[in-house]
DNA sequence: GTCTATACCCGGATAGAC
DNA sequence: GTCTATCCGGGTATAGAC
């Protein structure tokens, strides 16, 4: 259990060198300030005061850093979850408003998680098995619901980080609405 | 200035000339074949047979061309929708599964369209909330409820699209779930 | 309306010296 | 581990001739 529950971040980190942890720290910061689009070899260098090429002494390739980000992310979005569903355990109120605050507190970081096909075969093992665990216990097991509850969530952070609502408006109710629509069907559609 | 554009009509298409009509088509299909990152200067005027300084003559640069493709994406799902209502009024299931189809018809064209903040001051006036309207008649008018089944919608689609569920499972259910679940809860919260 | 030529920027990545 | 020098490719966009 202490294994299921240790940081997968810092497993992903173990099978990095010091620098090259530094590097990851670097790129993350440059990407949650100005979007995946601004992580550049030649942007990440000079955050760290070396030319581009050394990073290629670090890493394989840009591919290889970006990979890392992305355990950040899923790492870091199980880790709300987990939380949530340790103050409150089985609430999908909870476990919604945990994955709408990190979401929202790292929209750049949460896009380049999300907006393009997993790396699975390069990420850490149980990682993405790890971060959907809680949302299926808040289902009591249901996948099915479990789907519709994370398309839900995930809908409505990304199309508020795209501005995709009408300005200014309030999302509290629909969250409300939603997450009270998909938890009172439990069990509905055996 | 030979980048005329026509005053605003009921039909997109008319606010262009002929030429930029044929532009915008070849356009759409360089980014439906490959992508929005495909959609280059160079490649549209290759697959026209022309040198990318031409099209400079018929739009002001290739924002242009990219909003009249995000206009196109707009309205096809306005099309879809309404069709779906008028098929079977009232039906939230009818709209979603319209909805689905539709997105999953053209994923390239979808995701240029979803993916970034809405230029809305270039679209034409009234697009967007005729695409919304379909979907807020069928939530009989609450707004709040309309928003939940569009982020819902929207997740299904864009997840589905970007391979974030397990390879190769069925997501006819999940829709199913959900969409009875918002559907369900109707009035519920007045 | 199309062309050529070009300016100017950006990107990933490699070779080889130190 | 870092550097310099470079390669190679790609992108948006403009000027001016025809």
């Amino acid at each position: 259990m202490d294994c299921v529950r240790r940081k997968v971040s810092s497993v992903a980190d173990q099978r990095l060198t010091a620098r090259a942890r530094e590097i990851v720290t670097a790129a993350r910061a440059l990407v949650e300030e100005a979007g995946p689009e601004a992580l550049t070899m030649r942007s990440l260098a000079d955050r760290l005061g070396i030319k581009a090429p050394s990073l290629y002494k670090h890493f394989p390739d840009k591919a290889a850093v970006e990979v890392e980000l992305i355990a950040q992310q899923l790492a870091g979005a199980a880790e709300a979850c987990e939380a949530a569903e340790a103050r409150a355990p089985g609430s999908l109120a909870a476990l919604a408003d945990a994955y709408r605050a990190h979401a929202l507190a790292h929209p750049h970081l949460y896009r380049l998680g999300t907006e393009r096909p997993l790396p699975r075969h390069a990420l850490p093992p149980g990682l993405e098995e790890r971060a959907a665990a809680p949302l299926l216990r808040a289902c009591g097991g249901e996948v099915e619901r479990a789907r519709a509850v994370w398309a839900f969530a995930h809908g409505m952070v990304i199309l508020e980080i795209h501005g995709r609502f009408p300005e200014g408006v309030g999302l509290g109710e629909a969250w409300k609405t939603g997450v009270a629509a998909l938890e009172g069907s439990a069990g509905e559609r055996p």
